[in-house]
DNA sequence: CCTTCTTTGACCTTATTTGACCTTTAATAA
DNA sequence: TTATTAAAGGTCAAATAAGGTCAAAGAAGG
């Protein structure tokens, strides 16, 4: 529909890491502020919201002239934190620490082994990250 | 009979989605209170109660500078499990076949709710089916 | 009457946009 | 070489722009 600028510049800079051929970018921020007519830190806003670590990337930037903001985007392995076998690593270690019962462990690991095994790698990332999260949550609540 | 605003916005907002491609609609909630002359809140409530995931609609919104509330006609004809709250249904069951204790119970919700929230439909509702088949395949195997 | 549905409004939370001011660094002048 | 200056990017808070919640008041229908 009708985008903000901040999703403008998201889509913008997407594209361009997508073009990349090492999945690394570098961009002036004042420079790209210009082409979209608006303030500098409204990119930082940008970079800050929507090109985080969580969501798999790594920044970089240099002050000073001939300054810049290196964007990378990670291979999900990095930056998502959560394959599979890390969460059941994840999970195996709430099993030592008797957070869970023997039950409990396999049933939650047979889950994750099961669920979204057809879903494409990015989300797969997100259903594991979502798990833990939920799992942590429900662990901290009982 | 005197249709009321409620009856009005929720017959536009079908027409909407009968016109759009893809059974899609964003909306701006205070445009479309405007267009009716009433108070947003009332858009809300029209949207509480004629459009659930029991109707078979999925909402998703955004806050801020350009908020939308995105509405989203769910194909019906899946055979199998549909939105979470059929997964809790059927964890409800089981529940009440015993095969799952209150703590299980608990907590494989908690993760229904929790993880691939923010997916799109289509995949959370793989997600959806997934976990469904690996517990229905663990409770036969345990 | 009693219940349920609708309408309204006050207040809350979240997201975006903007600008003033700060810090770092490269380039240049002395 | 050192000091100065200009050229970046960073931070933060205020202003603005949405949507959400909730409860009270009103209306419709049994």
């Amino acid at each position: 529909m009708n985008k903000s600028i901040a999703d403008r510049i998201e889509q913008y800079i997407k594209v361009l890491i997508a073009r990349s051929t090492e999945r690394q970018i570098e961009i002036q921020r004042a420079e790209l502020a210009e082409t979209f007519s608006c303030v500098p830190s409204q990119v930082t806003y940008v970079l800050r919201t929507r090109f985080t670590e969580k969501d798999g990337y790594y920044k970089e930037s240099r002050r000073g002239g001939r300054g810049y903001v290196r964007i990378t985007e990670l291979q999900q392995e990095y930056g998502g934190l959560l394959g599979s076998n890390k969460l059941i690593q994840f999970i195996d270690q709430l099993s030592t620490e008797k957070l869970l019962n023997e039950r409990e462990t396999a049933m939650i690991k047979h889950i994750i082994i099961n669920a979204g095994n057809d879903l494409p790698l990015e989300y797969k990332i997100r259903v594991n990250e979502g798990i833990a999260a939920a799992l942590r949550q429900f662990l901290e609540i009982h």
